[in-house]
DNA sequence: GATTTATTTTACTAATCAGTACAAAATCGA
DNA sequence: TCGATTTTGTACTGATTAGTAAAATAAATC
């Protein structure tokens, strides 16, 4: 590692901001959508030459990919890891939605959601990576179901697999509504509704 | 005054097929999604000439809405005026997934689906075209509901426009999912389990 | 301070976009 | 057949798009 002090080459360091053009490129992308800005408009309002895009992430591809992987890892994965707290499930499943359905200075909905319609639209390596998240989606919520299973909270009768999809698609829905612009009390309603068949059955 | 009413006025005779040019516009924006495709896309596809599409439709805005319009007449209005039929809640809510995870020659999904999510960047026209849409679907959908609470078959504990409501959103999670090509039979599971909160508790 | 090497952006391209004059086409009344 | 009148599409506009070549910039080394 003290080679690359002592034999150091010389060039203008770089100073590109990649974490913060990526945080504003997602602030951008999730207020407007995808597909309401083009690659100059994104690229005015995030501050980022055009050849510094097509430098940094390899053209618009590139760039939604590596926006969702940080909407994934500061967003999405929080709600995610509270799902691993030792609280009943009913419980949890009413902070999901009550959270999912929150008002707050942030974009309403899911940054995702657009795309879910959309895919046929989207690059390779976007494609990849919102399979990939929907994936490990599916299975925080198959190993939570499972859990709940254990402790007889959950409905016995469904399998762990057809859950953790319905429990994603009803998610997927809520955030989806949200960005709707509709009232999220008419949204949790139906939200509760929805997760009431995965209870278990009391008595 | 009253020569105008026996006096033919000169002129050559229209012969722009409204509803042939909607068809192939309604199609098209169904199988490529309304953001997809360009004004003059739609043009070269439909074979409307531009200056047609501005006389006709007054422009982009005019057209989807006119595009809803033909759409909900020939596709939407036959499904929801099958829920009138004499036949059990039961056995309509199956028909209602089955038929709409149909796999047919026709676009998958629903032309509407994209439309919810993307709400802000619609004209006005159009706008209010999904609004009443929204409003006629949801009328329906109680109206069914009602008769089906008069007959005992459904859960009593919701409201009505609580039941309307989630039966239109479950419904377009399942176009959702079609236009989005998941498979399906892992829909129908999934819509099955959505409308069982709605059945009256056997016994 | 000059040279080298890497980073950043100004300034450009060709293609496509939404939107529109305006002329060609087609029919009627004379 | 000749204007009058209406419909229709060719052909154009300026603006905006995705993408890039090349010049400007900045630090390390000599």
């Amino acid at each position: 590692m003290s080679d690359d002090n002592h034999r150091r080459r010389p060039g203008r360091p770089k100073t590109f901001d990649r974490q913060g053009a990526l945080a504003r490129v997602v602030d951008n992308y999730w207020r407007e959508g995808f597909y309401s800005l083009s690659l100059n408009e994104v690229c005015r309002r995030a501050q980022i030459s055009k050849p510094a895009l097509y430098r940094e992430f390899g053209g618009e591809d590139g760039l939604m990919a590596a926006a969702l992987e940080h909407y994934s890892q500061s967003i999405i994965q929080p709600v995610l890891d509270a799902l691993a707290l030792p609280v009943p499930f009913a419980v949890l499943v009413e902070r999901l939605i009550v959270g999912s359905t929150a008002v707050t200075d942030a974009p309403a909905g899911c940054l995702f959601t657009e795309l879910r319609l959309a895919r046929s639209r989207l690059g390779a390596e976007t494609t990849a990576r919102v399979a990939r998240m929907e994936q490990h989606r599916r299975g925080v919520f198959g190993d939570w179901y499972r859990r709940a299973l254990a402790q007889g909270a959950v409905n016995p009768s469904l399998s762990t697999e057809l859950a953790a999809h319905y429990i994603d698609t009803q998610l997927t829905t809520v955030l989806m509504q949200m960005g709707a612009g509709e009232p999220p009390e008419r949204i949790r309603e139906q939200a509760r509704l929805a997760f009431q068949v995965l209870l278990a059955a009391p008595g």
